[in-house]
DNA sequence: TAGCATCTGTAGCAAGTGCTACAAGGGGGA
DNA sequence: TCCCCCTTGTAGCACTTGCTACAGATGCTA
């Protein structure tokens, strides 16, 4: 029993680095199996199913993410406005590009409904959302959640710029955001 | 020669429907040519290939897209912070839904580099923008390209909230449009 | 040392993938 | 009437998909 953990954990953390690399596009099992150097028959030893790989997968990949985004930016309270422009900065920079492709690649599975990606992507959301409010200069309130879910689909507009090519349209948005105010 | 193009015509029509109503996930050919009421042997006859019907199919919804967008709010200036709220609401709107979602789709597909889907998204972006930019109350400039940049954004942003289930978020946004301003 | 549970490789299945070879229907021109 | 070519169905290929049966290896316990 004790084996089988140790390699479930290598695994995990050998394919959390190998979707970040390449998306969610070719998960099929042997393809991720060789990236973690085992056999297929191997990786539904130590998960149930395909969808139990990309659950856990994922989900570690989120809670790091998290951490990430907790690290690269410190936790002081700030007008909503200057937060726009860090969190953009931050988000569009090449460190964060392969996080938060593999972010528009789950929302595009959550929409579909392909379990278990509906529970990721909201659990993604929830953590983003937080990040941000906690480093709004205002007191906790409807106003200051409202505030973040702008902030955030900004940003997520961004991302989605930025990887369907649109880098062009990315760049004229940022230049924007100097002239955005709230009130 | 002139059957072939009939059908083909027919074909685009019913995949059209057939894609807006299912989005991007179950496209193999069996299926596709299933909804559109004919084998996967007419449907290689009709077009070259696979990337052939998709590319052609959505090529035609994005025109759709386009005159739909223009039909649904006139083309007259208005100040940006209004026409941000006019799309959001016209583009969260149970009827564009369909439409938002199939974006993403090809938006993800146009994010991993698989033909022929950059160039649509980057096609699709295009016409945003120009209808963005058609109905800002300012002179053609960097600036005015810049805002509509931003706005997009901002739309986008929305439509993933909605497809990756996070209509909360979507509607607290959409509650801070409220307080924006542009100077 | 025997017995047993844990681990792992080989091989394969049934379903689905994009695409194609082949031949037969069918309608128009000679 | 014959021929030709546009159109269509049948069948299938070679490959990938998720998953599993089976048997053998391995190591811990008694």
């Amino acid at each position: 029993m004790r084996i089988r953990q140790e390699q479930r954990e290598r695994v995990i953390a050998a394919l959390s680095a190998h979707l970040l690399a390449t998306g969610l596009a070719q998960t099929s099992l042997r393809p991720l199996a060789a990236a973690a150097g085992i056999s297929d028959r191997m990786l539904l030893y130590y998960f149930r199913d395909k969808a139990d790989v990309l659950g856990t997968v994922i989900g570690r990949i989120a809670d790091g993410f998290a951490e990430g985004l907790d690290a690269a930016l410190p936790a002081e309270p700030m007008p909503p406005e200057r937060l726009l422009v860090a969190a953009s900065l931050l988000v569009r920079s090449p460190a964060m590009q392969p996080s938060m492709r593999l972010w528009l690649d789950i929302a595009a599975a959550a929409a579909r409904q392909e379990p278990p990606f509906p529970a990721i992507a909201s659990q993604i959301l929830d953590q983003f959302m937080a990040w941000l409010e906690a480093r709004m200069d205002r007191p906790a309130s409807a106003e200051r959640r409202q505030l973040a879910a702008l902030l955030l689909a900004v940003i997520d507009g961004l991302a989605l710029f930025d990887m369907a090519g649109g880098t062009a349209q990315a760049d004229a948005a940022t230049a924007a955001l100097a002239r955005l105010r709230f009130d």
